[in-house]
DNA sequence: CGCATATGGTTCATATATTGAACCCATGCT
DNA sequence: AGCATGGGTTCAATATATGAACCATATGCG
């Protein structure tokens, strides 16, 4: 692997834990020498992208990350302009709805609108979500080239339930269904008593860059709510693109 | 410079640019091979730090530093603690007030409160401020340590106006100043009829982690205005700091 | 049209940055 | 004292990054 991606791993890495952690504890957790370790963090130190606590000498996220969203969100401002409709979504389904965004690799949780009941589904944000166990991987998926669809099926599918589909020819399947039908379902997927269903946000070129999905608790959500559910996601999921890549063009020419 | 430095470099770089640059304009910019930039760039969009556009091909800053900044924020709050503070003072003193965090060796704008009056300072959030022609990086670095000052000092300082410091030895003075008094004051250092003061926020190590400052039309401000507003944006930078790292200690032991 | 120029992207021998085992130096524990 | 642990450093060996030259395509332009 080139050094850059060994460091931007060690900053993903680091980012996931909960803990700061020592020299040694990143070496460990990266897979790399001490003393590799070491230079990719006072590289990315110098950079601002860590900072080593000047007392206890462990390392954490630096401030660089934050002022490089700012400049993101300042040219595209994609939760500014999804929020609304998230809210608006939660409001309408009084179910958790959660938006993600694909980087690096993977979908990860952006924002949560929580349903007003007491009974509701709690996503953190933050949280990553795997392709083939949650209906926002699903839905990215399904939207996706071919590439990225081997790329994730070269991988074994690992099961979080009882319910969760490992078997990629049926996975196939449901991604074929989830094109046709424009929005997709996850029956418990990642955790039992959990359904939800989600839909892709694309870029006008139609390649996906996140998902919108409301995860209900399975007592609530017959086959028809879910379904009702599912056509106002991928209503959703359209109307964020338009705002997002409608008005603004990104300024070319 | 090690490659992960220069793609870093990079990465900050494209965060400056106000468009979307082609490959040949990132390996300028940057002064790099067309091949190395290329790889560079590669290499970052696959951990989502830059994204290509599918159509045009530009390259522009990716969603990863976006997660990456709610996990910093999570831990380190930083802004959602300071942001109050900010408001009180920009309140009370009636003038524009900004908050600067330091990152990868600078200090850039990262939170701003306007002054309610018309006429009044406009700063963007975002700006690079330099060591010596302002009043928060002069409050920054007068609580820096040596080594920080020597860095800063070891290229020539630029001038802005007729009024910035560039004499060395007179730059010195100003920070022993700035250290004593406990406040930094700039007189029209980057911008003509802009006068400010400044205070740094200190870990409680007494490392500075930015700074906070007013900016005033120099027509309002007189001396003892200034000094006035110095010594609240000195308290104000303490109980930030206090707020900060007071009440959540980094979870060391 | 067709030539010139610009861009994005790729190749491969060469040069250079990266690597890691072994090392030093504190600190803390027995 | 003796040992263990953690942060940090060194330097020869080597994997990795580099860039001049190379395509391919697109966009002027006389």
């Amino acid at each position: 692997m080139s050094t850059v991606g060994k460091a931007l791993t060690l900053l993903d890495r680091l980012s996931q834990l909960n803990t700061e952690p020592g020299l040694t504890d990143v070496a460990r957790i990266c897979d790399l020498d001490k003393a590799t370790a070491r230079r990719l963090l006072v590289e990315l130190e110098k950079h601002g992208f860590v900072e080593q606590d000047p007392e206890t000498r462990k390392y954490r996220i630096g401030a660089a990350p934050v002022r490089l969203a700012r400049v993101r969100e300042a040219r595209y401002p994609f939760l500014r302009v999804a929020i609304p409709f998230v809210k608006d979504l939660a409001g309408t389904s009084e179910e958790t709805v959660h938006l993600s965004e694909f980087a690096g690799g993977q979908l990860s949780t952006i924002h949560v609108e929580d349903s007003p009941r007491a009974h509701r589904v709690i996503v953190d944000v933050g949280t990553h979500l795997p392709f083939h166990a949650t209906a926002s991987g699903l839905a990215y998926l399904a939207f996706s080239g071919r590439q990225q669809i081997e790329t994730v099926l070269s991988h074994s599918l690992k099961s979080f339930t009882d319910y969760t589909v490992t078997d990629p020819s049926v996975f196939r399947k449901m991604l074929a269904e989830t094109a046709e039908r424009g929005f997709s379902i996850s029956n418990q997927g990642l955790e039992i008593g959990v359904v939800s269903t989600a839909a892709p946000i694309c870029s006008p070129s139609g390649q996906p860059i996140g998902a919108i999905a409301i995860a209900a608790p399975l007592a609530r959500a017959s086959v028809a709510v879910l379904k009702g559910f599912g056509a106002s996601v991928a209503d959703t999921a359209k109307r964020i693109s338009e705002k997002y890549y409608g008005s603004e063009r990104p300024s070319g020419t």
